[in-house]
DNA sequence: GATACATATCAATAAATTTTGATGCAGCAA
DNA sequence: TTGCTGCATCAAAATTTATTGATATGTATC
């Protein structure tokens, strides 16, 4: 039982690490109104390319952005279904109603 | 001008850094529908009080859960506006409309 | 006061993540 | 084929984060 709470407590920390670097963030912002290539990424972003592709992969494990390769360029876009994901968990945690006061500990 | 982006997006990613770590989430759901000192997290997630005490206090600097001492004790609850807050940075997001194709990068 | 207890903090170590520069590989064009 | 371009991958170093055990701080009780 409290095995099951671990594993879940897991994957859902692992999303969440994958937005928890600046640059993640940044990129995902590039990418929210427009398909991107990594050497476009590059350029507005200021970064080499060995990092930005390090990065994307991050990105990319945790199912947050989906690629397409087009001839040499490969293009990146979000996932927004896995957007949804993360949202849910929020707002399912808020919706429990209430904190009820701590029965006092002594 | 980018800048500001790269400010953003650390504040953003803060929020998020805080909630990727297993343990961290397992803190918050026991949190969840009740107030509880260290103590008790202490014996339902069977980890060492320091290390408890230094995830806390990750939890605490990113806003996301509150203190209050009684007596030697010092009870934990969640902050709900800071969890809305993330919440709405994926919502957000989502609503931007969908992505347009890329231009062609040649 | 002295003592016990709950928690925070610290320093040292360990572990994980990130950065960097080099190299490899696939696609395209000459 | 050769060479160039866009990107991924790798190994080493740098940086950040987490764990551990010890100690400090503050509160209550005696």
């Amino acid at each position: 039982m409290q095995q099951v709470i671990k594993q879940e407590s897991t994957q859902i920390s692992a999303g969440f690490r994958a937005l928890s670097d600046p640059l993640r963030i940044q990129i995902i912002e590039l990418l929210r109104s427009q398909e991107l290539c990594v050497c476009e990424l590059c350029e507005k972003l200021e970064v080499s390319q060995s990092k930005l592709s390090f990065h994307l992969k991050n990105l990319k494990e945790a199912n947050l952005i989906h690629s397409r390769q087009q001839g040499r360029w490969m293009y990146y876009r979000p996932n927004l279904a896995q957007f949804v994901a993360l949202e849910q968990y929020l707002a399912e945690y808020r919706s429990f109603g209430d904190i009820l006061p701590a029965k006092s500990c002594e």
